[in-house]
DNA sequence: CGATTGACGTACG
DNA sequence: TCGTACGCCAATC
């Protein structure tokens, strides 16, 4: 990366993406907004596509889109990784879709509520 | 430098 | 209620 390490928008993305708790996912729109980024969701989306080389491990299988879809799937070194961990984690997924998307929801806003 | 795309979201029909 | 169209911001071609 360049020295020049500013706060930037992608950072600010994993930071938020690594506070999500196991078993618990939220999406995409929830962390622009966090972010102050609101109407930027599709941004929060690239942050994620350079989430594999950066850092530890960026659990972006735990961010899906507002419909609870596994969007990104197919963006992971193997499409059945994303569904296959959050299966691990408790969180029930049928046809990409998240099961109890509601119940299993976590929004950085709302919990990180400052 | 200009046009197109994209791991989204909201509005409209 | 479901399907389609448009808008945002940044990166890539």
């Amino acid at each position: 990366m360049n020295p020049n390490q500013k706060p930037d928008f992608f950072e600010q993305v994993f930071q938020v993406v690594r506070l999500i708790p196991v078993g618990r996912i939220t999406t995409y729109g929830a962390i622009a907004r966090y972010l102050g980024s609101a109407q930027s969701a599709r941004m929060v989306g690239w942050a994620m596509n350079a989430s594999h080389q950066v850092h530890p491990q960026v659990p972006a299988h735990r961010v899906l889109n507002r419909s609870g879809c596994l969007t990104g799937k197919m963006h992971f070194d193997e499409p059945n990784a994303m569904q296959s961990r959050l299966e691990a984690e408790g969180i029930m997924v049928v046809g990409d879709q998240v099961q109890d998307f509601e119940r299993v929801y976590w929004d950085p806003s709302q919990e990180l509520a400052l």
